[in-house]
DNA sequence: CATGGTTTTGCAACCGCTCCCAGTCGCGCT
DNA sequence: AGCGCGACTGGGAGCGGTTGCAAAACCATG
């Protein structure tokens, strides 16, 4: 436990190179300097082991090199995916996630004044909970934001996400195309946009098709809650044939909820999800699911926040992807659609 | 898409407050400012829409306030918890984390620029890849380090894990009294510390036994890795009687091996994984596994972390947590082990 | 060798905040 | 009235960089 050390300075790095601190400036960050003297700077550089403050660069730049990333919770097994491939993607383009990991706290100003204290470059909502709110303080502020996988109802925040609505109109067609006579659908929390979008896009396919409206209750978008729905459901009288879920995390709850009631999904009752999680391939739980284009959201994303960042503009744009149907074993398959020997493939009408 | 607005400085504050900056300052950072005055201020401040910024305080305080937390890849599920968790205990004490997702890169350099570039207040090195490497730079650059599930092997880094040759010993000694004769280890990365550390925990209580070594293959910390192997040692000849995985994720592959040759865990084989992981309690996985005590742990870290900053000195201490085995029904029951209504418990001999 | 153009260089002024220091002010005493 | 004291206050010097600008150095020319 030895006392820290002082950190070098660029002066200190100018004077043991005999330049002047500017020099060592431009040598950093790409300015012009002489050959010879970037040479030396560099050598002293190595020699104090310098590394240029962030901070400092930060304060006249006024750039930060850092996005804020505001998750609710990882325990949906979708966002630590999202956190990621951002974190990838960002870092390839010189930027550094910092987390805010939420649980949808009753007052967002401490959560906001953070946010916006750090002078982040830009913003990107993850989290389902308030982002609307959060969204438009940010942009007041001057600072970049995009939903991700969320959209402002009010539809001036700038956002991305997969076509929910189309995609879940999707499984609707699937399901009755394989024959579900009673599909009812697990929703999520009410203020979510994804939930309310692929409820809505569900019921509006079955209403197209001329059938009742589908049953839904709320899953809570979290594991329990869906298994809970899913058994009362299946132990009430007149049980639903298949079950909708507005994302995977509660489709495998859903799953455990036949499962524990000895039924087997896909052939007893279909469970279909929304999201394709990377586990729901899983051999136990082969998922058939609304597998939301991740990589196009991400890349959309990041494009949209770099750009807003590189114009100092505000992000307005909207965008929402189309996803595709993944087939696999836990929902009856459509006439014409077996398993191949790939064990899964996806459908389109 | 209009221009961003002039950020209000506390300058601004002052002047429309009727004060000096340094009262401005000195409101919002404790300060000792007159009742009167620190109403104006803050009035004014909620006018102008005011927050100090956090990268011009930083300069001069030299602390950031952020923590840098390094990890290697969120699909194996421990670490999303690990990341939850960390970040909301870290908030707590009024930090936050910055992100490196690696994924063991050959050239830590960059990273490493990165890293102590952006002022760190502290760093968790929750990555098993060159940890110790990145540990001793950072150490050296003055910033307090401390590895997560993972130790360092010249002892010099400070660290919190679990007692990695404990928790194995427990393993072996719970499956040798559940009458195994032939268990087997699936291991992780040859320099991950905790995989080493396990199998040799599992080997040694064995030899203590009196047994045969186990057999051991590695499964790359991969689900994938570890359903291969765990497949071939089924398929060929003397297929063990038990599967220890050093971890739950590559566990969880196994388990699908075990289903995929049509077998059931728990009775035709066992298989043991060691994280506890939140998912490893779905019915349908139903894994046992050693549990490690991760509120614990992390309460360990941030306290080593916190207290490492506020007496500027580096940390030191390397904590070894006791882990529980949590019994489910992936492995076949010790005598006296049924299961309870629960569903779970715990064993010590 | 003076000339003009092109690099290369260092000075100094910030960036927005903290914090030391030297006041200023009001107040109760003697 | 003069004094000492405590509570507040503002000035200003940093923190470690970046950057506009003018001066210096260099380099061919004519």
């Amino acid at each position: 436990m030895h006392s820290v050390i002082e950190k070098p300075t660029g002066s200190d790095v100018a004077r043991l190179a005999g330049v002047s601190k500017s020099a060592v400036s431009r040598a950093f960050t790409g300015g012009v300097v002489s050959e010879e003297a970037r040479k030396r700077i560099l050598e002293a550089a190595r020699l104090l082991k310098y590394r240029p403050s962030n901070t400092a660069r930060s304060l006249t730049t006024r750039q930060s090199r850092m996005i804020g990333l505001a998750v609710t919770s990882l325990d949906n097994q979708f966002y630590p995916e999202v956190v990621e491939k951002l974190s990838d993607r960002f870092a390839r383009a010189g930027y550094r996630l910092l987390l805010f990991v939420t649980h949808g706290e009753a007052d967002l100003d401490p959560v906001l004044n953070e946010l916006l204290g750090y002078g982040l470059d830009g913003v990107v909502l993850a989290s389902s909970s308030m982002a609307s709110q959060v969204a438009a303080e940010c942009r007041e502020a001057g600072v970049p934001v995009v939903m991700f996988n969320n959209v402002d109802p009010d539809g001036v925040q700038a956002g991305v996400s997969s076509d929910d609505e189309a995609g879940a109109a999707l499984v609707a067609r699937y399901l009755l195309a394989s024959g579900h006579e009673r599909p009812a659908v697990i929703t999520g929390l009410g203020q979510s946009s994804s939930s309310v979008r692929r409820l809505r896009g569900f019921q509006y396919e079955l209403a197209r098709a001329g059938r009742a409206r589908a049953r839904a209750s709320s899953g809570d978008y979290t594991f329990s809650g869906a298994f809970e729905v899913a058994r009362a459901w299946i132990e009430g009288p007149s049980p639903p044939d298949a079950l909708f879920c507005v994302n995977d995390h509660m489709a495998i709850g859903a799953l455990h909820a036949v499962h524990h009631r000895g039924l087997t999904p896909g052939r007893d009752i279909s469970v279909i999800g929304f999201d394709n999680v990377s586990i729901a391939h899983w051999p136990l739980l082969d998922l058939t699911t609304l597998a939301q284009p991740l990589e196009g959201m991400i890349e959309a994303t990041v494009a949209l926040l770099l750009k807003a960042i590189a114009s100092n503009t505000m992000p307005t744009t909207q965008e929402a992807l189309t996803g595709k149907l993944v087939i696999r074993g836990s929902a009856r398959r459509a006439p014409g659609i077996t398993r191949e020997a790939s064990g899964e493939e996806t459908w389109a009408d």
